[in-house]
DNA sequence: AGACTTATCTACCACTCGATACAAAAGTTG
DNA sequence: CAACTTTTGTATCGAGTGGTAGATAAGTCT
């Protein structure tokens, strides 16, 4: 059987490229010239690989929650559900002003909104946020039988908050924000947070 | 002199239409053909009053401001550092679930990344969203002053704390949580701040 | 080598985008 | 009424949108 012609580019380099074009300028933002530039392959290319601009925001998606899972392994292994939201927060603080990366979120900044033909990417962005409070939620769950988090603590509620401040600190970073900053807010998050540290100011 | 026709439309009524069509869809999503048809107008009209597309925007957001400045001023008339928090971040759970407007924040929703001609429109609406948080700092600051905020605390830090969370809470309500989502977060992140309160977990 | 399969490139599709030229309409003022 | 000023609707502008047809190139297989 002939096996045609290789393909000349690397789907997850091109991906990567993608991603970032739809991080800086949202999934209605980013135009197909700007993403084949970007990608450095043309239009009939995109298409063969990925299927549509729809798909290709999926496979970048996709790369993106697989970097990100690594983040997560560690901030899930923290030994405490106070290590846990410690770890969660400023990684994000880190992560969310990463020179290598556009600021905030993409999947805060792929697009809160969209227009006609785009109403489902917002549904997708957030069904993958909600992603993050699951795992949480459940890792808190799980303190709470290892007894590491008091029997009053309600894990749902711990775990949208937090997640609710990472995606403020991706709406704070996309703004210009700088790390000191954001690190400040993981700091006063944290004191919303039950746990050993014990101060309730916001001081430095 | 003549005074020539008069405008056959009200401009603040059309405004507020804009207004919703730019709130749940964003500035890019935002297309004149749906913009002229909420707005009962023709584009010749609209470009007449407005000046432009982006000159829409800024007619809507100064309108959404004025509405804001009504909230904000019964936020900073809590009698307490911790009042006004806790008056900031309830009124902001119940707004950005109030079904007469789509749900969020016209000030997140608008556009945290935009495309190749409209790359101003966050700066804009991340302009107005520091507003909020330099009314709020201006008021911890005065309430250090009369004694009612710790002398450890940091005004600028708490400030823009809440208007992260603020923001947070917008992302979270476009996913489509419900009110009660977002008073729960607002109930945890109010442990974060100091006060009278003194529950440091987040039972119901 | 030659058959076969797949990727790539050029050029282009129909359509929508934001924005406008022009003339008719609707008022006010003398 | 007639002169003047501004708005309105129709019809359209050039540019850019996401997406594709068809020919060619680049490989693998027998």
């Amino acid at each position: 059987m002939a096996m045609g012609r290789p393909r000349s580019f690397d789907t997850d380099t091109a991906l990567d490229e993608a991603m970032e074009v739809f991080w800086r300028h949202g999934y209605d933002g980013a135009s197909l010239a700007m993403l084949t530039k970007a990608m450095g392959i043309k239009p009939p290319s995109l298409y063969a690989a990925f299927g549509s601009k729809e798909g290709l925001l999926k496979a970048a998606l996709d790369r993106y929650a697989q970097r990100r899972s690594e983040h997560m392994r560690y901030v899930l292994a923290g030994a405490s559900a106070r290590e846990v939201a410690e770890r969660f927060l400023s990684s994000i603080a880190e992560s969310h002003t990463d020179p290598a990366n556009p600021p905030g979120c993409l999947l805060v900044q792929g697009g809160l909104a969209c227009g006609e033909g785009s109403e489902n990417i917002p549904f997708e962005l957030a069904s993958r946020r909600a992603l993050t409070e699951t795992e949480l939620r459940e890792r808190f769950v799980q303190a709470k039988r290892d007894g590491d988090l008091a029997d009053a603590a309600d894990p749902a509620a711990l775990a949208r908050f937090l997640s609710t401040v990472a995606s403020g600190m991706g709406v704070l970073a996309s703004s210009g924000a700088d790390r000191d900053a954001l690190r400040e807010v993981a700091r006063v998050s944290l004191s919303a947070f039950p746990g050993q540290d014990e101060t309730r100011t916001a001081a430095p």
